[in-house]
DNA sequence: CATAGTACTTATAACGTTACAAATATCGGA
DNA sequence: TCCGATATTTGTAACGTTATAAGTACTATG
């Protein structure tokens, strides 16, 4: 006789049922009944059957808390909202991206916003502190970003959206942001433009120098004027942004071509310039990074260079998993590569 | 001698300290420890404040997976993202509101994003079976909700960003939408308009019938002309809104005012109206609900009601809260009111 | 000085899982 | 038939916490 016969014990079909539910109904020990659930080549085949039948039978699903107890591993996975990220969705499609990654494995993902004026370093700390994950994503590195240095030394598993510039490598999944301006200032060269402006993003952090070279270089090769103001920011808000392109456009400097790596600071310059009575197309153009829809919808003529935030969040997903399952590396890096395809030219005139 | 000697054992220092280690220092019993920190009245106050000291010094941080094992509770909310969310930082918005209501508490936020397409029920059908909160916000409901049948029936907590028409009470957070439609109705009179058309949410949505209510509701008492399309709602992506305005523009039919209780649907209309020639302000007026600054940072002429979701967020965590520390009501209920405040109709006209 | 009460502390067990070491069953070959 | 190897299963303990019931010491009372 292969197996025992079936203890009919008190407690099964009340309460939540655990493995020590399937071990009383199987007749196998609850070892056995873990090991079999685990997929453990060293138990018979027939009872891995067996075993994961009866689970499912009974609707058996594992106690997290009792799992993340023993072996340590929490099975999630953290994702710190940047403030910043408020804008025009990009934390939304980083989170759909991120939690499609994660569709399919055990991992569960956590979104722990950090507050706005807080020092970054805090939720990072936080969550290494306490053990609320197993890795964690974060945005909006810095050249030698203090979260990362804090995780290295931890070797707590982590991948960054944005590189950093130390010495070592980590995993990260960045977006082409010099080759974005490069060919920015291409695109408005070809529009006849000479005056560029680029709106940068704060200074410290490592995607300001990328927008900076991929600028600079265009700007030195093609004998361009360039334009970086000097108060204004990515982070600017955008009435701020407006006053000072209102104000910018009808000075003798005016710039005649924009490139503006977030959505609002288009709109935010757009109307000020509007609002000086300058038109776009006429006496300005302008290239702009989306990470939404929105602005390709509201009129498809405008130039411009979409970054794929959803898809970001996915490849922060799989690089992540992938660190966490070899910690010491290769770290996975990624670049994503702006997708140049504007309206051509002659189509954009009628 | 109040004390024991502490028993200098192997131990601390290394590895995370526990209430062990606190046990071990202060000479206590792991058990007096654990009440300790639990600021039990029947330990000394004495005992209470050295524990805390101890723990505090030592870098003691209580294990949430023993804790979570032991008492049942995850001490986690998880806050259900719609994908329809994704528009204009409404997500954001929200998880920060709640973010802030939990902050203080020792309560952490989960975010479980709701795939596209997905059935509704499968987040919280999901979250119950793992146990994976202590309870459940989500939004979007519907009169006869299933999610908040099931959650019901299991009398797990929960919170809705919605209102439905069970005929017993839950706890929620909604907006006005009734008063929303209907000042907006009237301001549009005011402006001169008769055509009135509204955009509303697909017919399914609790918050359909208060837009719908309250449009109708001005309507009729004003004998204005009301004009609701068949083919677009709220969901609706913005070409598709663009060219059903671009159509009915030219068309004798055209109506002059417009209740967008959502930005993009009036950026739409607005971009559909401008292609055939109608200017806003001239050919037709609109006021439209807005989530974000950005519409009203475009332009502060717009006729702008604004809804704070991350008010909304704030309120839906904290009666939560409440309604997790008394699972049996009463419950929080909370609308909340339109702000209604726009531009004088005089200073609009210069 | 015994007694009851009060103030405070503690041992034990348990939550559900898995790592480890050990036991048992099965099989092929001598 | 016995032996060793292989295949499979199992008992025990532990992760860190808290609920329960029980303990001890001290204080006030008569």
């Amino acid at each position: 006789m292969p197996t025992k016969k079936p203890t009919i014990s008190s407690s099964h079909s009340a309460s939540k049922p655990t493995q020590k539910t399937i071990a009383e109904i199987t007749g196998l020990a609850v070892t056995t009944v873990s090991r079999a659930l685990q997929g453990d080549e060293k138990i018979a085949q027939a009872t891995r059957l067996r075993v994961s039948k009866v689970a499912e039978e009974i609707g058996y699903v594992p106690d997290r808390a009792a799992q993340r107890l023993r072996t340590g591993k929490t099975k999630v996975v953290s994702l710190i909202l940047d403030p910043h990220n408020e804008i025009l969705g990009f934390g939304n499609s980083l989170i759909t991206g991120v939690a499609h990654a994660l569709a399919g494995t055990d991992y569960h993902l956590n979104v722990t916003p950090q507050f706005l004026g807080g020092d970054p370093i805090e939720p990072v700390e936080y969550i290494v502190r306490n053990k609320l994950a197993d890795g964690i994503i974060f945005s909006r590195t810095r050249p030698f970003d203090e979260r990362v240095r804090f995780l290295r030394e931890r070797s707590f598993p982590f991948t960054t959206h944005g590189r950093t510039e130390f010495g070592y490598q980590h995993s990260y999944v960045d977006y082409d942001n010099e080759k974005f301006a490069y060919e920015s200032v291409l695109r408005l060269m070809q529009k006849g433009r000479r005056r560029i402006c680029i709106i940068l993003p704060p200074n410290q952090f490592t995607f300001h120098q990328h927008l900076n070279y991929g600028y600079m270089r265009a700007i030195r090769q093609e004998g361009l004027q360039s334009y970086i103001p000097g108060g204004i920011s990515l982070d600017s808000d955008m009435p701020e942004v407006f006053e000072w392109a209102k104000n910018i456009a009808s000075s003798p400097e005016a710039p005649d071509g924009f490139i503006c790596p977030g959505e609002t600071s288009f709109l935010a310059i757009a109307n000020g310039y509007r609002q000086a009575g300058k038109a776009r197309g006429l006496d300005f153009d302008a290239v702009v990074k989306s990470s939404s829809q929105t602005l390709h919808q509201i009129d498809p003529h405008i130039d411009n260079i979409s970054e794929d935030i959803q898809e970001a969040g996915v490849l922060l997903g799989t690089n992540l998993l992938k660190t966490m399952e070899h910690p010491d590396g290769p770290f996975e890096q990624t670049i994503q590569d702006p997708d140049i395809t504007f309206p051509s030219l002659k189509s954009f005139q009628d």
